[in-house]
This record gives structure tokens, C-alpha cells and sequence, in this order.
RNA sequence: GGGCGGUUAGCUCAGCUGGGAGAGCAUCUCGUUUACACCGAGAGGGUCGGCGGUUCGAUCCCGUCACCGCCCACCA
């Protein structure tokens, strides 16, 4: 006996380990996957390795889970790559701050070799939070498979790919300006910059002009611009939002086309506090629009002022250490202070001396790290790059031909936008929680990049001699480095495994837009070039989950829903709808904990219908033929599962879960629970043994049905009512994990359609009426029919018992006319009257009438608008057309029979 | 500055090929009829952001404006 509710606590734990125990997870597995079965795989976006499950965690493995189950009840061979990814900044920032909190020594006191051997440590402590939560969500992942970007098959691909690229000249090593972040002591890649929004200054500064040097500066101008006053100056004002910098600038630049200015280029300027003679030069970045016009140029810390230096040959000064501190380059006074210390320090210093010339408020865009929140630094420093330009464009290609194609489509143009604009990617970084860099060096700087220290001395000393001592590069890689090779390294690349030929290309990558350009774009580029093929067909970028008001969740905000938090109180069968019903394309999800709660209802409601069916003995019998049947109603049911079989199906083929999710909710709740269940009652309850014995088959199997057609959604509820239904009627032949998926054709009956939905109109009718003229619900009253043709009357005979029964009537008979008084409304050709004047007010009835023939009169009058249209008629399709005058023909005769009972009420007051 | 998306019921959102505006939640009324009160029956509620265009016909296509959100670039 199955209990009244649901309880998903008590099954969810047993039924994933049965699932994973029995091999329904393993991909390739020749005891359950058929010889020539189709492989389907997905790649899961690895997950932070000491992380935990979030919501877009959450709705992103729901939605991959609901593609695996699907196809894999579809008998494909299956295979849902799993792992997890070592997040370099952001595992070496946790285990930093532990040992802080621990009031122990910070990674540079411990060593290297320590410090890894803790966070190896930590990894092996927290590693499993994330599978163990990704289990809870009912991932049907083939756990035997789980990797790691830092094991040793992955870092082998790692080593191999950055040593070819190497040689082929797509990686190499650069001094240029990095976005440096002080706090992490580590270069990032532009990706990792959050430029923010931030209320500064505008310091603007007078710089003296060489010995004797003076200009004409216009002050006054007339109407249309033109000077008509000047006033002579010695000096030149700059602005600049970073007053710090000046201690590094070697140009002053201006426009050659500023007349205020044009004369200026080619003398020099006493660079203040420095004393340093530096030049003016020409030169377009210098915008006459911006600031005073003219602009120092800091070669050394900023991206702009790099470039100009380079067209005019100006020396680099870099006057910042690691952290962001002054260091020997500029004059003792400022030595050792922090950048925002000798910010201030230089404007008050700078006022003293009166070349402050004023100071603006002025909104800025600020570079910040997106790990450590601390303002990032142009920085020259040397560091590895990968030629992305070269590596993008088979990638651009391969979306532009169709090879990939994202769903929704439109991020394509996101993808090419960016792929086409690409910039040299930074992949060294400063840190030691990550792959480090196969390279060796000479003590004089001569570098040898190999698989391992012994091929990097065979090269050196080839080169070098034999008495040469390496030392090897201590970064490590950008832990996308490692993500980018993850659709066949984890595959076994470079190893030429049988895995690798059977599932790359993959099929479906599924993840949010802010990964596209980190992740996807990567792939793609490695992808192409080391496996000469896409890695995936299909690029699905699903919405960002945001909380019910459409805010970003963050910890700060204290908006941020747990998704485990639901799971313990609703079962992870209720997040799971939710993700798939929320996840209409191209939309942000906001999730409410109310519509957990609705989808939890769901699951109890199909629960108790599947209680319904065993109290009413509804057993599977074996051999069951679901188009042999003669019941009008079990004839209609069957298609209704066909149809919505057919949607789901179709509507998942097209990833639109949402609209797959609602189809199977409807026809669970709507027509299975609503009408199937309640019309079958009297069959079930009645005397003829044979409809009785067909419609306990039907009901069984349509309980099966939906239970399938579920279960990609729904997998604990769906496996739980699957093995306790099994429980009697004939043998399950095995879990429904790898059941077949329904595929149904042929059992659409137009006829049982049509009649079903008659009988459940004519039941809704009679309903609406009695509601809204206040006859008591409990109240049985008779019901008359009148004009009604031949097929009406054969389907009142038929469904008698069940009208009555369900639209709460005492009878029902045929009358000439309708007894005055009764309550009338119309049903196709004919008019149906519910006879109870003694209880209603004859006025309210009128009411009601007059109501709904307005409404009539309303259509009508809209429907002779376009037929009378002469245009309508030449243009509009024949059908629409046609469909119009049916319309038109059904609302007369409605109107003129409600218009004929209104007219007996009234003369009858 | 460039680009993308949004604006539909009180709230959150569907509406995929142009042809009678939908769901869930909330609200109101009625109801315990042995599957289910995590329920059932019924009802109210929308100028589909504004303006213009294309079309016989526009929530849907085009243009434009307003407001909201996001991305990229840049801001001395």
C-alpha cells in the first residue's frame, strides 16, 4: 500500500545508490547498452573541487540530468562526463585565509612544497562536498569516470599542449603590461577585471615648461569658439585621475591638431618632485575634448601610454612593487608608501609647491580583481601568452558554418563579437595551486620548455654544454588552461583511448552566458586544433538563477538560496521542476520558494493518483494493447498520452524545458488527475466487468506513462511509483532508469475525442451555471435538453451515469420545451436547461443571460468586421477564413437561443 | 561609444510559423463527493510600455521614443 504523501527523505538516498550501484550511470556498459545504441554525451562544467552546490550549480545539472535521462531512456549509450576543476586563485584564496584564521604562517613563510601539501589536503577533506551534493540533485553522472584537472592523466594533456603550442610558436613569453593584482601578487587576464563604477577625483597639475619656454593660452572665446583672449603661461596643465603615477611619467602628449598646444610639441617639461626633463610629444591618443588636452604619459601603468611610448620611443618606468607599494625608481620621499598613501601625499606636496592647478569631481570606471576586490594595476612584468588571435579563428569558423550552434542562438553573436576583437590570452599567474609552467631557465635567462626536467637539460646542454644548471619556472597556468582541454582530456587525450574516438565530439555543452568567452571559446580554439574537430554540437546557454526579485544572489545582499535547503524541505524532485520550468530561453530564472512548494503539490498529486489506481485494483496486464480498446473514454485517454508524449519529446529535442515541463504537468494534472481519473470512477465502481477489467488496464498503463514521461524531471518519485507499482499486475523487467522512453503512434480516435470533450463541456457548463446562480453544491437537480440531434442524444445515453455523477444532476431527459425559469445555457446545437425556478431569482438568471449575450453580440459583431472586409476575403488563407464563419455561425445560434430563454423569463415576470 | 535582452493579469512569467490574450501564485465564492486540503469546483482581474509603419489582419514583423537590466570598449 502506498502511504498517503510522498516522503522524498526516506527514498531519494536508497534509490540513487541502487541506480549507481546497478550501473545504470556507466557509459559503454555492454550489459545494458545495446551494440549498435548511438553514444550521447555531455561534459559537466567541472565545479570548483572544495566548492558546494549553489543555484546555478543547481539548474544547470538539472537541466543536463533531464537531457541524459532522457536520451538514455531513448537507448542511447549515455555517457555524463563528471569532475571537478582545481580553481586555482580561488582554492589557494581559501586555503590562504584558513591559515590565517589559524593564526598560522602565510604560504611564503610555509614554501612551496608545504603550502601544497595543505591544499592537496584540504582537497582530499572537502573534494567530495560537490559529488555528494550533486548526487543529492539525482545527477545521473558516471561517477567511475570522475576526473580532476590536476590528475595525472589531465596534467599530462596540460603539459603536452602547452609544449606544442609552444613549438609552434602559439605560446610565448612577453614583457608587456598585465592587469596586476596586489592583493594575490599575481597577473590576470582581462576576463578577470571588473571595471566599477566609482566617485574620484580629477587632479589636475601644472607642469612646468623647460627654461624660458613659455605659450599663449587662450582663456576667452567668442560665440562660435574662436580665442579672444590669452594669457601667457610657463607650464602646462595635465590631468590625471592616478596623481601617483606622475612619478613615472616620461612624455607629456598632445594633439597635433590642438591649436592651444601644437607649437608645444618637441620641447620638454621639469617633470614636478622628480625634477626629470620630459618631452612633449604629438600624438592622437591625446583627445583636446578630455581633461586640460594635454595628458601625461605613463608608460609603465597604464594600457593607453603604453602604446604611445611605443610609437615614440619613450623610456618605461616602473616605480610599483608586487604589492603595489613605490619602490626605488622615484624620489626617497615616497619610497615604500602604498599607491593610495602616495596619492595624497603627492597632490598635498604638489599644492605646496602651486602647481595644483584644481580639482574635479569626476565618475570613473575602476579596474577591480574579481577574487580578491582590490584595484588592479597595469603592471610591466614578463608573462607567458597564447597567440589567441590564430587559435580563434577555426573557431569563428566552425559557428559561422554551423558546426556549433548555440541555443538560443543570439549568443552567437556574442561569441563572434568577442572572438573576433581577441587579445593575446594571459596564461601565467603568480601563484603555486595550479599547473606549473613546463619551462626552464638558464641563470641567464635562456629558456627551455619541455615535458620534464631531463628533456629541458638534453636541450640545454645541446646548446649550452654539459656544466649547465636549470631552474624551472615557478608559476602556474590559468586554471582555464586546464578547463579549456576538458572535453577530451578528460576523454583520455593524448592517449588514444576507445572513449575518445567513441564520444568526442561530444554532444550538448550546457552553461551561463558569463562563461562563454572563460570557457566555450577555449574549448572551441583547443578543441579545433589538437583534435581537428568541435568539441561539442550544441552550445545550450542557459538563464542566470536570481532571486524572486531579480537580483543577483550574493552573500553580501543575503539573498542567496541554498539549494539544498529546498531539496531537505521539498525534495529534489520539486527544485528539479522548477529549474526545468523555469528555464525558458533566454530569460533570467527567478526563483521563488512558493513555486517549489507547487511543484512539490505536483509530485503528491500524481502520488495520489497512483494510490487512486492501486485501491482500485488498476494492475498492468501483461500484454496490455492500449489500441485494442472499446471504451470511449479509454479510447480518448490513449491519444491525449500519445499527443503529449509527442510534445515532450519534440519540445526537449528543441531544449525548451520549460514548455516540456509544462506539457507533462497538464496532462498529469489536467487530463489525467482532472477528468481521466474522475470520469473513470463510475467504470471502475460499475457493473459491466468487462469495461471495468479495460479500464484498470488503461489506467495502469497511462499511470505508466506519465511516469515516464516524468522521470527525466522527477527521477526519485517517478522510480519510487514505478517498483511499488510493480508490486502487483504483471512483472517490471527492470528499473525505470532504463525503461523505454514512450513512443506512440497511430491511437489518435478524432471520434473519442470529440465526444470526451463534449462530455467534458457539457459537465463544465453545467457547473459554471450552477456557481454563479448560487445553487448549492451539494443540491441534485435535473437537467433537460432540448434540440438536441442524433449524435447529442446517442452520447447522452452513453454518458449518463457520469454526467450525472459528476455534474451533481438527479436526471437527465429530453423535453420539447424548457420548463419556464430553468437556468439555460447552450451546448453545440442544442439547449440545455437546468429547471429550478423555485430556488433562483428569475432576475439574476436574466442577468446572467443578458451578460453572456453580450459577450456574443461582442464576438459577432468583431467576426462581421472582417468578413465584410473585401480585403479579408481576397487575402486571408481559405481556412481562416472558413474558421471565421463558423465562429460566426455558432454565436448566432448560441444568441438566438439564449435571446429566446431571456425573452420567456421576461414575459414571465 | 558599440552591442544584446526586457517592458503581457496584483506578483513571477509563458505565448516557438502574424489570424479568437495564457499558466502558477495571490484574491474572492462554494465544497470534506473514501486518490489527494500539498485537495476539488467556480469566479474576478490585462489599452500585451508610448507613437508611427508594413499587412486584409500585429502581443508577434519594421522604425522610433521612454524606462529597466546585462555585456564589451573607453573615460587623461
Amino acid at each position: 500500500m502506498l502511504e498517503k504523501n510522498f516522503i522524498p527523505q526516506d527514498v531519494e538516498e536508497r534509490l540513487y545508490n541502487e541506480w549507481e550501484r546497478s550501473g545504470a550511470f556507466k557509459a559503454g556498459d555492454p550489459a545494458r547498452v545495446e551494440a549498435g545504441a548511438q553514444p550521447y554525451c555531455i561534459v559537466i562544467p567541472p565545479p570548483n573541487v572544495t566548492g558546494s552546490l549553489h543555484m546555478g550549480h543547481a539548474l544547470n545539472n538539472t537541466l543536463q540530468d533531464v537531457l541524459i535521462r532522457f536520451e538514455r531512456m531513448r537507448g542511447k549509450d549515455v555517457l555524463w562526463q563528471v569532475g571537478t576543476d582545481h580553481a586555482g586563485i580561488a582554492t589557494q584564496m581559501v586555503v590562504e585565509r584558513q591559515l590565517a584564521q589559524e593564526g598560522n604562517a602565510g604560504r611564503r613563510e610555509m614554501g612551496r612544497e608545504a603550502f601544497l601539501e595543505r591544499v592537496w589536503a584540504w582537497k582530499a577533506e572537502s573534494g567530495g562536498t560537490i559529488a555528494a551534493q550533486l548526487r543529492r540533485l539525482g545527477a545521473s553522472c558516471d561517477w567511475s569516470r570522475e576526473r580532476f584537472t590536476m590528475d595525472e592523466g589531465l596534467s599530462a594533456a596540460v603539459l603536452k599542449v602547452f609544449v606544442q603550442l609552444h613549438k609552434e610558436g602559439l605560446i610565448y613569453k612577453d614583457k608587456r603590461l598585465v592587469n596586476w593584482d596586489p592583493t594575490l601578487g599575481t597577473a590576470i587576464s582581462d576576463l578577470e577585471v571588473e571595471p566599477k563604477e566609482v566617485q574620484g577625483s580629477l587632479w589636475h597639475f601644472r607642469y612646468p615648461l623647460e627654461d624660458g619656454v613659455t605659450f599663449q593660452f587662450p582663456i576667452e572665446h567668442d560665440e562660435e569658439g574662436h580665442p579672444t583672449a590669452f594669457e601667457t603661461r610657463n607650464y602646462i596643465v595635465v590631468a590625471t585621475t592616478r596623481p601617483e603615477t606622475m612619478l613615472g611619467d616620461t612624455a607629456v602628449a598632445v594633439n597635433a591638431k590642438d591649436p592651444r598646444y601644437k607649437d608645444l610639441i618637441g620641447k620638454h617639461v621639469v617633470l614636478p618632485l622628480v625634477g626629470r626633463l620630459i618631452p612633449i610629444v604629438g600624438d592622437d591618443h591625446a583627445d583636446p575634448e578630455q581633461g586640460s588636452g594635454a595628458v601625461k604619459i605613463t608608460p609603465a601603468h597604464d594600457f593607453n601610454d603604453f602604446e604611445v611610448g611605443r610609437r615614440h620611443d619613450l623610456p618605461k618606468i616602473n616605480i610599483l612593487d608586487a604589492q603595489a607599494r613605490l619602490n626605488d625608481e622615484v624620489p626617497e620621499a615616497y619610497r615604500g608608501l602604498d599607491r593610495f598613501v602616495a596619492r595624497k601625499k603627492i597632490v598635498e606636496d604638489l599644492d605646496a609647491i602651486k602647481l595644483l592647478d584644481k580639482i574635479d569631481d569626476h565618475t570613473l570606471m575602476v579596474p577591480y580583481g574579481d577574487r580578491s576586490n582590490d584595484v588592479i594595476e597595469p603592471w610591466l612584468t614578463d608573462q607567458w601568452y597564447v597567440d589567441a588571435a590564430t587559435l580563434a579563428k577555426p573557431a569563428i569558423e566552425a559557428v559561422e558554418k554551423g558546426d556549433t550552434v548555440f541555443v538560443p542562438k543570439n549568443w552567437e553573436k556574442t561569441y563572434f563579437e568577442w572572438m573576433r576583437n581577441i587579445q593575446p590570452w594571459c596564461i601565467s599567474r603568480q601563484l603555486w595551486w595550479g599547473h606549473q609552467i613546463p619551462a626552464w631557465y638558464t641563470p641567464d635567462g635562456d629558456v627551455f620548455v619541455a615535458h620534464n626536467e631531463d628533456e629541458a637539460y638534453v636541450q640545454a646542454r645541446r646548446k649550452h654544454g654539459s656544466d649547465i644548471v636549470l631552474t624551472r619556472d615557478e608559476d602556474v597556468l590559468d586554471t582555464w588552461f586546464s578547463s579549456a582541454l576538458w572535453p577530451f582530456s578528460t576523454l583520455g587525450w593524448p592517449e588514444k583511448t576507445p572513449e575518445l574516438a567513441r564520444y568526442y565530439k561530444t554532444d550538448v555543452l550546457s552553461t551561463a552566458h558569463d562563461i562563454i568567452f572563460f570557457w566555450v571559446a577555449r574549448m572551441m580554439m583547443m578543441g579545433l586544433h589538437f583534435m581537428d574537430e568541435v568539441p561539442f554540437h550544441t552550445v545550450y546557454i542557459h538563464a542566470l538563477v536570481r532571486d524572486e526579485k531579480g537580483a543577483k544572489m550574493s552573500k553580501s545582499k543575503g539573498n542567496v538560496i541554498n539549494p539544498l535547503d529546498l531539496i531537505d524541505t521539498y525534495g529534489a524532485d520539486a527544485l528539479r521542476f522548477t529549474m526545468a520550468a523555469l528555464a525558458a530561453q533566454g530569460r533570467d530564472v527567478k526563483i521563488a520558494e512558493a513555486r517549489v512548494e507547487g511543484y512539490r503539490n505536483f509530485g503528491t498529486k500524481l502520488w495520489n493518483a497512483a494510490r487512486f489506481c492501486e485501491m482500485n485494483e488498476c494492475a498492468r496486464v501483461d500484454g496490455f494493447d492500449p489500441s485494442s480498446v472499446k471504451q470511449t473514454l479509454n479510447r480518448w485517454i490513449v491519444g491525449e498520452v500519445e499527443t503529449s508524449a509527442a510534445k515532450i519529446t519534440q519540445e526537449l529535442e528543441a531544449y525548451r524545458f520549460n514548455e516540456a515541463a509544462g506539457v507533462v504537468y497538464r496532462f498529469i494534472w489536467n487530463i489525467f488527475c482532472d477528468w481521466y481519473v474522475e470520469l473513470a470512477k463510475p467504470l471502475l465502481q460499475g457493473d459491466d466487468e468487462a469495461a471495468k477489467a479495460e479500464t484498470r488496464a488503461m489506467a495502469a498503463w497511462v499511470l505508466d506513462q506519465a511516469i515516464l514521461l516524468l522521470h527525466p524531471f522527477m527521477p526519485f518519485i517517478t522510480e519510487e511509483l514505478w517498483q511499488r507499482t510493480g508490486e502487483a499486475g504483471s512483472p517490471r523487467t527492470g528499473a525505470l532508469i532504463l525503461a523505454e522512453w514512450p513512443h506512440l503512434s497511430g491511437m489518435v480516435d478524432e471520434e473519442a475525442a470529440a465526444e470526451m470533450d463534449w462530455v467534458i463541456r457539457l459537465i463544465s457548463d453545467v457547473r459554471s451555471v450552477r456557481a454563479e446562480m448560487n445553487v448549492p453544491a451539494g443540491a441534485k437537480i435535473p437537467l433537460r435538453v432540448k434540440g438536441a440531434g442524433a449524435s447529442t442524444l446517442a452520447r447522452l445515453e452513453r454518458h449518463n451515469d457520469l454526467v450525472c455523477r459528476m455534474a451533481r444532476l438527479s436526471d437527465v431527459a429530453v423535453a420539447e420545451a424548457l420548463p419556464t425559469g430553468s437556468l439555460q445555457f447552450v451546448l453545440d446545437e442544442a439547449t440545455m436547461g437546468l429547471p429550478i425556478a423555485d430556488v433562483i431569482d428569475l432576475r439574476a438568471e436574466m442577468a446572467r443571460l443578458e451578460k453572456a449575450m453580450a459577450k456574443l453580440e461582442g464576438d459577432i459583431k468583431k467576426i462581421l468586421g472582417k468578413l465584410g472586409n473585401e480585403k479579408f476575403i481576397a487575402n486571408a488563407p481559405e481556412d481562416v477564413i472558413e474558421e471565421q464563419k463558423e465562429r460566426q455561425a455558432s454565436a448566432e445560434a448560441e444568441l438566438a437561443k439564449l435571446g429566446d430563454a431571456h425573452a420567456k423569463l421576461k414575459s414571465a415576470l
